[in-house]
RNA sequence: GGUGCUAUCGCCAAGCGGUAAGGCCGCAGCCUGCAAAGCUGCUAUCCCCGGUUCAAAUCCGGGUGGCACCUCCA
């Protein structure tokens, strides 16, 4: 397994720190709000690479946290007069319902910051006692960044200057320096015990309270592969790894990994710019499969430009894959082409290299096509293209769904029931070589979007997306 | 201002020093009553200018364009 190390800036073998063992994790969302395409996005570079991992035979610790302490959580609670549980449920069900339409496996574990408050706590104790927190007037808590002597190695952010847009507080004793613990008062409505005053957690001191509780150190580092958006490289990560040196002396991870943004037409997608799009928007047009096979499309690195045209153009790619299953689909499956196999798995061991992966598949496709139209009652043949989508779905997650069914989305019964009738109906004309009567049928199938095409098993109609 | 990323066929997109994968679209053909689907064939020298090398889309330098991060952000 061939991974890019995002601080390295360069693809380096993958070597467990256990061997046929692999502990992952990545930052997962702050649940003030529904998941966008940037969330399904990280959601899914991540899911692919476990489905890789578990695929090649190891054994993968998957932790994938939510923040449900947060200012944005507060703010939200202020506008709406709920709970913080009630506001950080309500969105965690929904994130969970969306990772499920575009089919995220489910990961190992699934953290909460409220849930692990005590080991926060903790290790901020550990900061102050060893004089690398520090209070300030008001209460808070901060990091002092200058004890760290690696600090800003992550991210290559260094100097002062460039961290002219970091507000700063006055009595911060750097300018780096940032919030451990928030304190709070009678007023504020998120307020937590701890022995050095009432407050609430800062956002960094999250993630590596939960990697220090839920993993094991190995030679030296926490995990193997920590991961997240390309955005969290700076501050996020750097603190993360700085707090987490310091407090258990030593590294977070041996491996950094980043995914790349999503943007729309171009433009980042954000609230300010008025173009953020939400998953669940998007999966009331289109099925979870399809936007999980578009958004895979584009190697997890690189920015991902989403736009519909580009959406239903890849459909069409996954139309093909499904056009086969469609006639293999009265075989149980035997075993996967050992060749396809390994080449699928080597593409996919490449850093996750989708784009080789989905021309092996294009290429499996139009060979299994070539054997079904020279036999089409090859039964070994069937049996061993049965196979393969099933390993497509095991490594990738496409390919799962009744092949008549994902090509029916949509379709209500009653119209199903019309459909068949004028396709009965056609097929007595055609019996009677009637054939403008069956080309008017045909057309006006075609005007209620269904496309219809005739096999030696008969007439199959598809819905035009 | 600082730090990075990126520029490959009309569109999407691989490539990681050895002579341009794949998909969409288009064109031609096979199949078909005609279609659709499927299959076959055809379609780029890689933003510009220098350099290194036997060999560069791939490395280096300089331009030009696009994007991101440095502020909550996946």
């Amino acid at each position: 397994m061939y991974i890019f190390d995002s601080i390295k800036k360069e693809k380096v073998e993958f070597v467990p720190l256990v061997p046929d063992a692999v502990t992952m994790y990545v930052c997962g969302p702050t649940v003030y709000d529904d998941a966008h395409l940037g969330h399904a996005r990280s959601s899914l570079s991540f899911d692919m690479l476990f489905r890789t991992f578990k695929t090649l035979g190891y054994e993968v610790n998957f932790i994938r946290n939510f923040t449900d302490i947060d200012d944005k959580i507060i703010k939200k609670m202020q506008d709406s007069s709920k709970s913080l549980k009630e506001i950080t449920e309500h969105y965690i069900q929904r994130y969970n319902e969306d990772m499920d339409a575009i089919g995220i496996t489910h990961p190992t574990l699934a953290p909460k910051a409220t849930q692990n408050l005590e080991a926060m706590i903790e290790m901020i104790e550990n900061l102050l006692k060893k004089d690398i927190a520090y209070k300030i007037s008001n209460g808070d808590i901060y990091f002092d960044t200058s004890k760290d002597k690696l600090y800003g190695k992550l991210s290559n952010k260094v100097s002062d200057d460039t961290l002219s847009r970091i507000e700063s507080v006055s009595e911060k004793r750097n300018q780096k320096d940032f919030a451990l613990w928030k304190a709070c008062d009678e007023k504020d409505i998120v307020c937590f015990e701890a022995s050095f005053g009432k407050g609430r957690p800062g956002w960094h001191i999250e993630c590596s309270a939960m990697i220090q509780k839920h993993t094991k150190p190995v030679d030296g580092y926490s995990i193997d592969i920590h991961g997240g958006g390309a955005d969290l490289l700076f501050p996020h990560h750097e603190n993360e790894a700085s707090q987490s040196r310091c407090a258990t002396g030593h590294e977070l991870a041996k491996y950094w990994m980043h995914n790349g943004f999503v943007q729309i037409d171009g433009e980042k997608m954000s609230k300010s710019l008025g173009n953020s799009f939400f998953l669940k928007d998007t999966l009331k047009i289109y099925d979870g499969e399809i936007v999980r096979f578009y958004l895979s499309s584009v190697h997890y690195r690189n920015d991902f430009n989403f736009n519909e045209e580009d959406l239903l153009n890849s459909k069409k790619r996954l139309d093909k894959l499904y056009r086969l299953k469609k006639r293999v689909f009265d075989i149980t499956a035997g075993e996967p082409n050992l060749e396809f196999k390994k080449s699928l798995l080597d593409a996919m061991s490449d850093d996750l290299n989708i784009s080789v992966a989905l021309s092996i598949i294009d290429e499996m496709i139009v060979k299994s096509n070539e054997q079904l139209d020279l036999n089409i009652n090859d039964k070994n043949a069937k049996k061993e293209i049965m196979a393969n989508i099933d390993f497509i779905n095991q490594l990738l997650g496409f390919g799962y769904q009744n092949p008549f069914l994902y090509f029916q989305l949509g379709i209500e019964p009653q119209l199903a029931e019309k459909i068949d009738n004028l396709i009965k109906q056609r097929m007595t004309a055609k019996l009677e070589r009637n054939f403008e009567l069956a080309d008017k049928i045909r057309d006006e199938l075609k005007s209620m979007d269904i496309n219809i095409m005739d096999t030696t098993n008969g007439t199959l109609w598809e819905k035009i997306s």
